[in-house]
RNA sequence: GUGGGAUUAGCUCAGCUGGUUAGAGCACUGGUUUGUGGUGCCGGGGGUCGCGGGUUCGAAUCCCGUAUCCCACCCCA
Protein backbone atom coordinates (compact mmCIF):
# COMPACT_ATOMS: atom_id res chain seq x y z
CA UNK A 1 0.00 0.00 0.00
CA UNK A 2 0.77 3.49 -0.71
CA UNK A 3 1.42 5.41 2.27
CA UNK A 4 1.77 9.63 2.84
CA UNK A 5 4.97 10.76 3.26
CA UNK A 6 6.70 10.94 6.74
CA UNK A 7 5.39 14.15 8.21
CA UNK A 8 2.53 14.88 5.72
CA UNK A 9 -0.76 14.40 6.63
CA UNK A 10 -4.50 14.21 4.99
CA UNK A 11 -6.81 16.68 6.32
CA UNK A 12 -10.32 15.42 6.00
CA UNK A 13 -13.92 15.24 7.61
CA UNK A 14 -13.88 16.30 10.71
CA UNK A 15 -10.49 17.75 10.87
CA UNK A 16 -11.53 19.87 7.81
CA UNK A 17 -14.32 21.41 9.22
CA UNK A 18 -11.56 22.67 12.25
CA UNK A 19 -9.33 23.79 10.03
CA UNK A 20 -11.90 25.72 7.86
CA UNK A 21 -13.67 26.92 10.68
CA UNK A 22 -10.10 28.05 11.92
CA UNK A 23 -9.42 29.88 8.72
CA UNK A 24 -12.64 31.67 8.14
CA UNK A 25 -12.21 33.06 11.07
CA UNK A 26 -8.46 34.09 11.62
CA UNK A 27 -9.38 35.72 7.88
CA UNK A 28 -12.42 37.61 8.77
CA UNK A 29 -10.44 39.19 11.92
CA UNK A 30 -7.80 39.86 9.78
CA UNK A 31 -10.11 41.86 7.10
CA UNK A 32 -11.31 44.06 9.98
CA UNK A 33 -7.91 44.81 10.79
CA UNK A 34 -7.44 46.04 7.45
CA UNK A 35 -5.81 43.40 5.69
CA UNK A 36 -5.81 41.79 2.56
CA UNK A 37 -5.06 38.18 1.46
CA UNK A 38 -2.24 37.35 -0.62
CA UNK A 39 -1.21 34.40 -2.31
CA UNK A 40 2.27 33.55 -2.96
CA UNK A 41 4.24 30.86 -4.86
CA UNK A 42 4.97 27.56 -2.39
CA UNK A 43 8.03 27.29 -4.33
CA UNK A 44 11.03 30.16 -4.47
CA UNK A 45 14.10 30.78 -5.13
CA UNK A 46 16.67 29.05 -2.16
CA UNK A 47 18.17 31.92 -2.07
CA UNK A 48 15.28 34.17 -0.94
CA UNK A 49 15.34 32.23 2.41
CA UNK A 50 18.95 32.41 2.67
CA UNK A 51 18.71 35.49 2.70
CA UNK A 52 15.89 35.92 4.74
CA UNK A 53 15.68 33.62 7.20
CA UNK A 54 19.45 33.54 7.36
CA UNK A 55 22.64 31.23 7.09
CA UNK A 56 22.66 30.39 10.77
CA UNK A 57 19.11 29.18 11.52
CA UNK A 58 18.04 25.66 11.54
CA UNK A 59 15.21 26.50 9.18
CA UNK A 60 17.88 27.02 6.27
CA UNK A 61 20.92 25.18 7.90
CA UNK A 62 19.09 21.48 8.20
CA UNK A 63 15.04 22.08 7.30
CA UNK A 64 14.66 23.07 3.88
CA UNK A 65 13.34 20.72 0.70
CA UNK A 66 15.69 22.07 -1.64
CA UNK A 67 16.60 20.70 -4.91
CA UNK A 68 17.28 22.04 -8.76
CA UNK A 69 14.83 21.76 -10.85
CA UNK A 70 14.84 20.78 -14.74
CA UNK A 71 15.86 24.11 -15.76
CA UNK A 72 19.06 23.94 -12.84
CA UNK A 73 17.32 26.46 -10.91
CA UNK A 74 18.17 25.77 -7.32
CA UNK A 75 14.88 26.43 -5.32
CA UNK A 76 13.11 24.94 -2.40
CA UNK A 77 9.75 24.57 -0.74
CA UNK A 78 8.68 27.36 1.45
CA UNK A 79 9.73 26.78 5.17
CA UNK A 80 7.92 30.43 6.23
CA UNK A 81 5.59 32.68 5.12
CA UNK A 82 7.53 36.00 5.34
CA UNK A 83 10.63 35.54 3.08
CA UNK A 84 7.67 34.77 -0.12
CA UNK A 85 5.16 38.10 1.06
CA UNK A 86 8.48 40.76 1.77
CA UNK A 87 9.68 39.26 -1.65
CA UNK A 88 6.01 39.82 -3.41
CA UNK A 89 6.02 43.18 -1.29
CA UNK A 90 9.72 44.30 -3.30
CA UNK A 91 8.72 42.42 -7.26
CA UNK A 92 5.33 44.76 -7.15
CA UNK A 93 7.15 47.82 -6.35
CA UNK A 94 5.08 48.73 -3.13
CA UNK A 95 8.16 49.71 -1.41
CA UNK A 96 8.56 52.49 -3.84
CA UNK A 97 4.81 53.31 -3.75
CA UNK A 98 5.34 54.15 -0.15
CA UNK A 99 2.19 53.92 2.43
CA UNK A 100 0.83 51.27 3.88
CA UNK A 101 0.60 47.54 3.14
CA UNK A 102 -1.51 45.34 5.04
CA UNK A 103 -1.18 41.33 4.10
CA UNK A 104 -2.69 38.20 5.26
CA UNK A 105 -1.96 34.61 4.16
CA UNK A 106 -2.85 31.06 4.78
CA UNK A 107 -0.94 27.66 3.02
CA UNK A 108 1.25 25.05 3.40
CA UNK A 109 5.09 25.24 4.69
CA UNK A 110 7.25 22.58 4.80
CA UNK A 111 10.17 21.67 6.88
CA UNK A 112 12.73 18.69 6.93
CA UNK A 113 12.31 17.95 10.21
CA UNK A 114 11.62 14.98 12.49
CA UNK A 115 7.54 14.67 13.32
CA UNK A 116 5.97 14.98 16.44
CA UNK A 117 3.52 15.69 18.47
CA UNK A 118 2.49 19.26 16.81
CA UNK A 119 5.61 19.08 14.40
CA UNK A 120 4.85 18.09 11.04
CA UNK A 121 6.98 18.23 7.49
CA UNK A 122 4.31 20.05 5.34
CA UNK A 123 2.30 22.26 8.05
CA UNK A 124 -0.25 25.14 7.71
CA UNK A 125 0.93 28.80 9.40
CA UNK A 126 -2.19 31.36 8.57
CA UNK A 127 -0.51 34.83 8.78
CA UNK A 128 -0.19 38.60 8.74
CA UNK A 129 2.80 40.81 7.58
CA UNK A 130 2.12 44.68 7.96
CA UNK A 131 4.74 47.24 5.80
CA UNK A 132 5.43 50.53 5.94
CA UNK A 133 4.76 51.99 9.91
CA UNK A 134 7.39 51.72 12.33
CA UNK A 135 4.96 53.16 14.89
CA UNK A 136 5.21 50.46 18.23
CA UNK A 137 1.20 50.91 17.94
CA UNK A 138 1.04 47.95 15.25
CA UNK A 139 3.50 45.95 16.67
CA UNK A 140 0.60 46.07 19.43
CA UNK A 141 -1.78 45.72 17.43
CA UNK A 142 -0.25 42.48 15.77
CA UNK A 143 -0.04 41.23 19.34
CA UNK A 144 -4.21 42.22 19.78
CA UNK A 145 -5.04 40.31 16.84
CA UNK A 146 -3.62 37.31 17.39
CA UNK A 147 -4.97 37.75 20.87
CA UNK A 148 -8.71 38.46 19.42
CA UNK A 149 -8.19 35.52 16.95
CA UNK A 150 -7.28 32.82 20.16
CA UNK A 151 -10.05 34.60 22.19
CA UNK A 152 -12.89 33.66 19.61
CA UNK A 153 -11.29 30.55 18.78
CA UNK A 154 -11.61 29.77 23.19
CA UNK A 155 -8.36 28.89 23.08
CA UNK A 156 -6.55 29.96 26.41
CA UNK A 157 -2.61 30.89 26.15
CA UNK A 158 0.29 32.41 27.96
CA UNK A 159 2.13 35.62 26.18
CA UNK A 160 5.65 36.08 25.98
CA UNK A 161 7.36 39.51 25.19
CA UNK A 162 10.88 40.50 24.36
CA UNK A 163 12.68 43.37 22.76
CA UNK A 164 15.44 42.23 20.41
CA UNK A 165 16.84 45.77 19.97
CA UNK A 166 17.70 47.37 16.49
CA UNK A 167 21.17 47.80 14.63
CA UNK A 168 21.87 50.63 17.58
CA UNK A 169 22.56 48.20 20.60
CA UNK A 170 21.80 44.62 19.45
CA UNK A 171 25.58 44.34 17.91
CA UNK A 172 26.85 46.02 21.28
CA UNK A 173 25.05 43.43 23.18
CA UNK A 174 26.35 40.67 21.13
CA UNK A 175 29.55 41.69 21.76
CA UNK A 176 29.31 41.75 25.27
CA UNK A 177 27.38 38.47 25.16
CA UNK A 178 30.33 36.77 23.19
CA UNK A 179 33.17 38.06 25.27
CA UNK A 180 31.27 37.02 28.19
CA UNK A 181 30.80 33.53 26.82
CA UNK A 182 34.20 33.64 26.41
CA UNK A 183 35.37 34.01 30.14
CA UNK A 184 33.06 30.56 31.09
CA UNK A 185 33.73 28.72 27.70
CA UNK A 186 35.73 25.74 29.45
CA UNK A 187 32.52 25.00 31.44
CA UNK A 188 29.35 25.21 28.76
CA UNK A 189 28.28 22.58 26.63
CA UNK A 190 29.18 21.75 22.76
CA UNK A 191 25.88 22.97 21.99
CA UNK A 192 26.64 26.29 23.42
CA UNK A 193 30.80 26.05 21.42
CA UNK A 194 28.60 25.86 18.79
CA UNK A 195 25.48 28.80 19.73
CA UNK A 196 28.23 31.22 20.57
CA UNK A 197 29.75 31.06 16.67
CA UNK A 198 26.11 30.82 15.16
CA UNK A 199 23.76 32.61 17.17
CA UNK A 200 25.23 33.56 20.14
CA UNK A 201 21.59 34.98 21.33
CA UNK A 202 20.77 31.24 21.70
CA UNK A 203 22.90 30.37 24.61
CA UNK A 204 20.50 32.08 26.86
CA UNK A 205 17.66 29.51 26.45
CA UNK A 206 20.06 26.14 26.53
CA UNK A 207 18.24 23.81 28.53
CA UNK A 208 21.12 22.56 30.02
CA UNK A 209 20.84 23.21 33.92
CA UNK A 210 25.06 23.88 34.58
CA UNK A 211 24.74 26.42 31.55
CA UNK A 212 21.98 28.21 32.96
CA UNK A 213 23.37 28.49 36.59
CA UNK A 214 26.33 30.58 34.53
CA UNK A 215 24.35 32.20 32.14
CA UNK A 216 22.60 33.91 35.47
CA UNK A 217 25.57 36.51 35.35
CA UNK A 218 25.47 36.81 31.59
CA UNK A 219 24.46 40.34 30.53
CA UNK A 220 20.58 41.15 29.51
CA UNK A 221 19.75 42.50 26.59
CA UNK A 222 16.38 43.99 28.29
CA UNK A 223 19.17 45.82 30.40
CA UNK A 224 21.29 46.87 26.86
CA UNK A 225 18.73 48.61 24.96
CA UNK A 226 19.38 51.85 23.14
CA UNK A 227 17.41 54.43 24.17
CA UNK A 228 14.66 54.00 21.24
CA UNK A 229 14.34 50.59 21.83
CA UNK A 230 13.64 51.46 25.56
CA UNK A 231 10.66 53.28 25.12
CA UNK A 232 9.33 51.64 22.41
CA UNK A 233 9.34 48.63 24.40
CA UNK A 234 7.67 50.56 27.51
CA UNK A 235 5.00 51.90 25.57
CA UNK A 236 3.84 48.35 23.92
CA UNK A 237 3.58 46.87 27.56
CA UNK A 238 1.74 49.96 28.10
CA UNK A 239 -0.83 49.81 25.36
CA UNK A 240 -0.94 46.21 26.33
CA UNK A 241 -1.84 46.65 29.87
CA UNK A 242 -4.41 49.47 29.11
CA UNK A 243 -5.88 47.00 26.42
CA UNK A 244 -6.05 43.99 28.63
CA UNK A 245 -4.08 41.75 27.23
CA UNK A 246 -1.56 39.75 29.92
CA UNK A 247 2.42 38.94 28.96
CA UNK A 248 5.27 37.12 30.65
CA UNK A 249 8.38 38.87 29.79
CA UNK A 250 10.83 36.39 28.69
CA UNK A 251 14.08 38.23 28.48
CA UNK A 252 15.36 34.64 27.10
CA UNK A 253 12.96 34.81 23.52
CA UNK A 254 14.89 34.70 20.78
CA UNK A 255 12.69 34.10 17.32
CA UNK A 256 14.63 31.48 15.55
CA UNK A 257 14.88 33.60 12.35
CA UNK A 258 17.57 35.82 11.82
CA UNK A 259 15.89 39.18 9.88
CA UNK A 260 13.49 39.91 13.51
CA UNK A 261 14.66 43.18 15.47
CA UNK A 262 12.89 44.78 18.12
CA UNK A 263 9.41 43.42 19.44
CA UNK A 264 9.39 39.76 19.27
CA UNK A 265 6.13 37.91 20.89
CA UNK A 266 5.71 33.99 21.33
CA UNK A 267 2.12 32.55 22.08
CA UNK A 268 2.52 29.39 23.89
CA UNK A 269 -0.08 27.03 25.32
CA UNK A 270 0.38 24.45 27.86
CA UNK A 271 -1.99 22.01 26.43
CA UNK A 272 -0.61 20.82 23.58
CA UNK A 273 2.85 18.73 24.28
CA UNK A 274 6.36 20.17 24.29
CA UNK A 275 6.09 22.08 20.64
CA UNK A 276 3.78 24.54 22.55
CA UNK A 277 4.14 27.53 20.34
CA UNK A 278 0.93 28.26 18.64
CA UNK A 279 2.08 31.85 17.41
CA UNK A 280 4.97 33.96 17.24
CA UNK A 281 6.00 37.26 15.49
CA UNK A 282 7.77 40.47 15.75
CA UNK A 283 9.14 43.39 13.95
CA UNK A 284 11.65 42.92 10.98
CA UNK A 285 12.52 46.29 9.80
CA UNK A 286 15.73 45.60 7.72
CA UNK A 287 14.55 42.35 5.93
CA UNK A 288 12.80 44.73 3.34
CA UNK A 289 16.55 46.23 2.58
CA UNK A 290 18.18 43.30 2.74
CA UNK A 291 15.90 41.92 -0.24
CA UNK A 292 16.75 45.07 -2.23
CA UNK A 293 13.68 47.06 -1.35
CA UNK A 294 13.83 50.04 0.00
CA UNK A 295 14.26 50.20 3.50
CA UNK A 296 10.65 49.48 4.69
CA UNK A 297 9.50 49.31 8.54
CA UNK A 298 7.37 45.74 8.75
CA UNK A 299 6.06 43.67 11.61
CA UNK A 300 3.67 40.61 11.14
CA UNK A 301 3.07 36.89 12.86
CA UNK A 302 2.30 33.41 11.95
CA UNK A 303 0.13 30.92 13.39
CA UNK A 304 0.53 27.61 13.12
CA UNK A 305 -3.00 25.81 11.99
CA UNK A 306 -2.11 22.08 13.26
CA UNK A 307 -1.24 23.33 16.80
CA UNK A 308 -4.20 25.43 17.17
CA UNK A 309 -6.93 22.76 15.63
CA UNK A 310 -6.97 20.38 18.95
CA UNK A 311 -7.30 23.39 21.34
CA UNK A 312 -10.65 24.92 18.81
CA UNK A 313 -14.08 24.81 20.79
CA UNK A 314 -16.19 24.58 17.93
CA UNK A 315 -19.54 26.12 18.07
CA UNK A 316 -22.62 23.16 18.17
CA UNK A 317 -23.58 21.57 15.27
CA UNK A 318 -27.57 22.31 15.06
CA UNK A 319 -29.41 20.06 12.70
CA UNK A 320 -29.49 21.41 8.69
CA UNK A 321 -31.53 20.51 6.02
CA UNK A 322 -34.10 17.64 4.95
CA UNK A 323 -34.01 13.92 4.89
CA UNK A 324 -36.36 12.38 2.41
CA UNK A 325 -37.02 8.56 2.14
CA UNK A 326 -39.69 6.14 0.42
CA UNK A 327 -41.58 3.35 2.39
CA UNK A 328 -41.96 1.25 -0.81
CA UNK A 329 -40.73 0.46 -4.27
CA UNK A 330 -42.91 2.84 -5.98
CA UNK A 331 -41.96 5.84 -4.58
CA UNK A 332 -38.47 6.31 -4.50
CA UNK A 333 -38.62 8.03 -7.92
CA UNK A 334 -40.54 10.00 -6.57
CA UNK A 335 -38.77 10.75 -3.65
CA UNK A 336 -35.50 11.36 -5.94
CA UNK A 337 -37.06 14.07 -7.98
CA UNK A 338 -38.67 15.97 -4.68
CA UNK A 339 -34.93 16.09 -3.39
CA UNK A 340 -33.39 17.38 -6.03
CA UNK A 341 -36.01 20.00 -6.77
CA UNK A 342 -35.00 20.86 -3.12
CA UNK A 343 -31.33 20.83 -3.59
CA UNK A 344 -31.64 24.58 -5.29
CA UNK A 345 -31.78 25.51 -2.02
CA UNK A 346 -30.97 23.43 0.46
CA UNK A 347 -29.11 20.30 2.00
CA UNK A 348 -31.18 17.19 1.45
CA UNK A 349 -29.84 13.59 2.06
CA UNK A 350 -31.61 11.34 0.27
CA UNK A 351 -31.86 7.50 0.62
CA UNK A 352 -32.18 5.34 -2.27
CA UNK A 353 -33.72 2.38 -0.40
CA UNK A 354 -37.60 1.85 0.85
CA UNK A 355 -37.70 0.92 4.82
CA UNK A 356 -40.22 1.52 7.03
CA UNK A 357 -40.71 4.54 8.96
CA UNK A 358 -38.96 4.00 12.18
CA UNK A 359 -35.18 3.19 9.84
CA UNK A 360 -35.84 5.96 8.09
CA UNK A 361 -36.51 7.88 10.92
CA UNK A 362 -32.90 6.54 12.34
CA UNK A 363 -31.62 7.80 8.95
CA UNK A 364 -32.74 11.19 9.23
CA UNK A 365 -30.83 11.22 12.85
CA UNK A 366 -27.79 10.01 11.53
CA UNK A 367 -27.58 12.94 8.32
CA UNK A 368 -28.14 15.54 10.88
CA UNK A 369 -31.14 16.88 9.36
CA UNK A 370 -34.06 19.06 10.76
CA UNK A 371 -36.57 18.02 8.52
CA UNK A 372 -37.73 14.45 7.68
CA UNK A 373 -39.92 13.89 4.45
CA UNK A 374 -41.07 10.19 3.95
CA UNK A 375 -43.40 9.01 0.86
CA UNK A 376 -45.50 5.41 1.08
CA UNK A 377 -47.75 4.39 -0.88
CA UNK A 378 -50.91 5.88 0.93
CA UNK A 379 -49.08 9.30 0.30
CA UNK A 380 -47.88 8.42 -3.47
CA UNK A 381 -51.71 8.37 -4.35
CA UNK A 382 -52.65 11.61 -3.07
CA UNK A 383 -49.66 13.28 -4.28
CA UNK A 384 -48.56 14.19 -0.48
CA UNK A 385 -45.75 13.70 1.67
CA UNK A 386 -45.54 13.72 5.53
CA UNK A 387 -42.60 16.28 6.65
CA UNK A 388 -41.71 15.77 10.24
CA UNK A 389 -39.86 18.90 12.31
CA UNK A 390 -37.33 16.78 14.23
CA UNK A 391 -36.64 19.29 17.22
CA UNK A 392 -39.78 20.24 18.00
CA UNK A 393 -41.28 16.99 16.83
CA UNK A 394 -44.01 18.75 15.01
CA UNK A 395 -45.70 16.90 11.72
CA UNK A 396 -47.64 18.26 8.89
CA UNK A 397 -48.82 16.77 5.83
CA UNK A 398 -48.38 18.83 3.15
CA UNK A 399 -49.22 18.09 -1.60
CA UNK A 400 -45.88 17.92 -3.50
CA UNK A 401 -46.55 20.91 -4.73
CA UNK A 402 -45.89 22.72 -1.39
CA UNK A 403 -42.58 21.21 -0.83
C1' G B 1 20.30 13.94 13.16
C1' U B 2 20.61 11.24 18.54
C1' G B 3 18.19 8.37 22.47
C1' G B 4 13.55 5.78 24.57
C1' G B 5 8.34 3.67 24.00
C1' A B 6 4.48 1.95 20.85
C1' U B 7 2.20 -0.51 16.37
C1' U B 8 -3.83 -6.32 17.08
C1' A B 9 -11.17 -4.95 13.34
C1' G B 10 -13.05 1.85 10.66
C1' C B 11 -11.92 3.92 16.13
C1' U B 12 -10.30 2.90 21.48
C1' C B 13 -8.06 -1.19 23.36
C1' A B 14 -7.71 -6.67 25.78
C1' G B 15 -4.92 -10.99 24.47
C1' C B 16 -0.95 -13.94 31.25
C1' U B 17 5.31 -16.94 31.18
C1' G B 18 4.73 -19.00 22.60
C1' G B 19 -0.11 -23.97 22.15
C1' U B 20 -6.37 -25.44 18.52
C1' U B 21 -11.27 -21.40 14.37
C1' A B 22 -7.50 -13.75 17.72
C1' G B 23 -11.69 -11.01 21.50
C1' A B 24 -14.56 -6.52 23.77
C1' G B 25 -16.82 -1.67 23.48
C1' C B 26 -18.06 1.95 19.95
C1' A B 27 -18.97 2.44 14.68
C1' C B 28 -21.13 0.05 10.24
C1' U B 29 -25.08 -3.17 8.44
C1' G B 30 -29.83 -6.31 8.45
C1' G B 31 -34.28 -7.46 10.99
C1' U B 32 -37.76 -6.05 14.83
C1' U B 33 -44.76 -9.18 12.13
C1' U B 34 -45.50 -1.31 6.23
C1' G B 35 -46.00 3.65 9.52
C1' U B 36 -42.74 7.72 14.48
C1' G B 37 -35.99 8.71 15.77
C1' G B 38 -31.93 10.13 18.48
C1' U B 39 -31.96 6.44 24.19
C1' G B 40 -35.28 -0.99 23.13
C1' C B 41 -34.42 -6.15 21.42
C1' C B 42 -32.14 -10.02 18.08
C1' G B 43 -28.68 -10.91 14.25
C1' G B 44 -24.53 -9.95 10.55
C1' G B 45 -20.11 -8.44 7.98
C1' G B 46 -15.22 -6.88 8.89
C1' G B 47 -8.39 -8.51 11.10
C1' U B 48 -2.14 -10.83 5.59
C1' C B 49 -2.01 -9.20 14.48
C1' G B 50 2.65 -2.40 10.52
C1' C B 51 6.07 -4.77 6.87
C1' G B 52 10.38 -8.33 6.01
C1' G B 53 13.41 -12.04 7.90
C1' G B 54 14.84 -15.56 11.95
C1' U B 55 14.24 -19.15 16.32
C1' U B 56 10.54 -23.24 17.12
C1' C B 57 6.81 -29.14 16.11
C1' G B 58 4.04 -24.45 16.70
C1' A B 59 4.80 -17.04 16.93
C1' A B 60 0.03 -11.60 17.76
C1' U B 61 3.34 -13.47 21.82
C1' C B 62 10.66 -14.49 21.59
C1' C B 63 15.06 -12.29 18.40
C1' C B 64 16.92 -9.05 14.29
C1' G B 65 15.97 -5.47 10.54
C1' U B 66 12.68 -1.78 8.49
C1' A B 67 8.53 1.83 8.28
C1' U B 68 5.31 4.95 10.83
C1' C B 69 3.46 7.28 15.23
C1' C B 70 4.42 9.03 20.27
C1' C B 71 8.05 11.05 24.03
C1' A B 72 12.76 13.54 25.03
C1' C B 73 17.01 16.29 22.85
C1' C B 74 17.26 20.01 18.97
C1' C B 75 14.14 23.65 16.95
C1' C B 76 10.04 26.18 15.85
C1' A B 77 4.13 27.40 13.99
Amino acid sequence: MVKSLRGMNDILSEDYERFTYFIDLASSVAQRYGFHFIETPLLEETALFKRSVGESSDIVGKEMYQFIDKGENDVCLRPEGTAGVVRAFIEKKLDKAGGIHRFFYHGSMFRYERPQKGRLRQFHQFGVESFGLDSVYEDATMIMMVADILKQCGIGYRLQLNSLGDQNCMPQYRDSLVKFIESVEDEICEDCKRRKETNPIRVLDCKNEKCQSLYIEAPKLINALCSGCQSDFDKLKEILDDNGIKYEIDTNLVRGLDYYSKTAFEFVSDNIGSQSAIAGGGRYDRLVEFLDGRPTPAVGFAMGIERLMELIVMPETKPQGYYIGAMDDESIDTVIRLAQQKRATDKVTVDYKAKSFKNHMKGADKAGAKYFCIIGSNELKSGTMIVKNLEDKTETTIAFGEF
